[in-house]
DNA sequence: ATCCTAGGAGAGTGAGCAAC
DNA sequence: GTTGCTCACTCTCCTAGGAT
């Protein structure tokens, strides 16, 4: 599995930064942080520095259902041609979703893209609803449609899903069973789970919802299609182990998790994040001043790779993603090595196993803060014991 | 234990200006 | 007219720590 930048506000050198170290090999582009002509701008300038960078533009057309409240942050989005609120009862019809696409993937064939994403709407409440009678009908007419501009890039069409909606079994297998009789399929899908808020990190963290992501994956996979994770951050190795191609995560948290608050209307202000340390040996990010104590007492904590000199006292705040991303492509690489979901499930488990042990040693000498701890082991365990049981692994 | 606000820093923006 | 620069301001991010 290989794994992209999720961008946001804010990019500065780092994308640059990330693709010239090696630690990603592609960047997925919102529409809500940058306008369309720096988005050009920007696409033009990695092909011409790292031509073989993958260069992906999420169109975020889920935002169209929103809703019509004045004070809903779109950013950028607003500057785009297709872009504009809708109501669902007006997707109920055939021909407006045509249109829709049609729009969508025009505006991305000017684009010096290596991939075209089209559009879809936000599942939000169960896979049996009206959302997923439209959602159905985007990923349907996608191929179609794309097929009018004889363009030879790959097509990928959003599925997105809340959590909630991903958790029914039943519901996802029916789904499923949908999706891959499609007459005029695309080349893959990219894959959005959302979560009720950034905060919530039990959201995701869930038996359920681990074990039916991992399910997608695997089901999509086996289809023939290509899955692009987005925001799948440290879920990544788990879905890359069982056929995802590709995984992403960025700088700000709301890049790591999806979720619709991203454009609600901004609650409070706040302060810069303290800065964190992603250990893959802890499948989990501590604070820097956490590594720092422990680096004294339990060195295995460290991922002993180059950006960790960088983490002596507290880092430069344009550090923290580069260190992310150079740790969680190590991840990947070593986790999904073998290409065979079999072994490498037990890759997986062995990781689950040994930070298992090492919380074990760091609990006897060192209290953690509470986003630092093991609470997401056990689901991520009971997640994949589950996804074996289904997928009948 | 939970809620809520203060507050700093980096990045983007646009006006103003100078050089070409 | 265009380009490139500075400067002041705005936007966006987020949690520590005081208040309840």
């Amino acid at each position: 599995m290989k794994l992209y930048a999720q961008h946001g506000y804010g990019e500065a050198e780092k994308i640059n930064q990330g693709l010239q170290k090696g630690i990603i090999s592609g960047a997925v582009y919102s529409a809500k942080d940058i306008t369309p002509d720096r988005l050009n701008n920007r696409l033009s300038e990695i092909a011409a520095s790292s031509p073989s960078a993958a260069r992906i533009f999420d169109p975020q057309y889920y935002v169209s259902l929103i809703g019509s409240d004045p004070n809903i942050r779109l950013g950028k989005l607003e500057e785009y041609p297709y872009f504009r609120i809708r109501r669902r009862s007006q997707l109920e019809s055939n021909q407006l979703i045509t249109d829709e696409i049609r729009k969508v993937i025009k505006f991305q064939i000017s684009l010096p893209v290596t991939a075209i994403i089209s559009p879809n709407i936000l599942i939000s409440r169960s896979f049996d609803s009206v959302e997923a009678v439209i959602a159905k009908n985007f990923i349907r007419q996608a191929k179609g449609i794309y097929e009018e501009f004889s363009d030879n890039r790959p097509l990928y069409v959003t599925l997105a899903v809340s959590r909630e909606a991903l958790i029914d079994f039943t519901e996802l297998e029916a789904f499923l069973n949908d999706v891959t009789i499609l007459n005029s399929p695309p080349d893959g899908f990219y894959l959005l789970v959302g979560a009720r808020s950034i905060e919530a990190r039990t959201d995701l963290y869930h038996t359920d919802v681990i074990a039916n992501w991992m399910l997608l994956n695997y089901s999509l996979k086996i289809n023939g299609y290509q899955i692009i994770n987005g925001y799948s951050d440290l879920i990544s190795p788990f879905l890359g182990a069982v056929g995802g191609d590709i995984g992403c995560t960025g700088w700000w948290s709301n890049l790591r998790i999806f979720s619709m608050d991203r454009f609600a209307p901004e609650v409070t202000g706040g302060r810069l994040p303290v800065q964190r340390y992603l250990s893959t040996k802890l499948l989990n990010r501590i604070t820097f001043y956490e590594l720092g104590a422990l680096r004294r007492i339990i060195p295995n904590v460290a991922n002993e790779l180059p950006m960790d000199e960088k983490y002596e006292g507290e880092p430069e705040r344009s550090i923290e993603v580069l260190q992310s991303w150079e740790a969680l492509s190590s991840l990947l690489a070593i986790i999904t090595a073998s290409g065979d979901s079999y072994k490498n499930l037990e890759k997986c488990a062995e990781a689950i196993k040994s930070a298992e042990d090492l919380y074990t040693s760091i609990k006897a000498r060192y209290r953690l803060d509470a986003k630092s701890d093991d609470t997401h082991l056990e689901p991520l365990q009971e997640g994949m014991n589950l996804f074996k049981k289904r997928a009948e692994i």
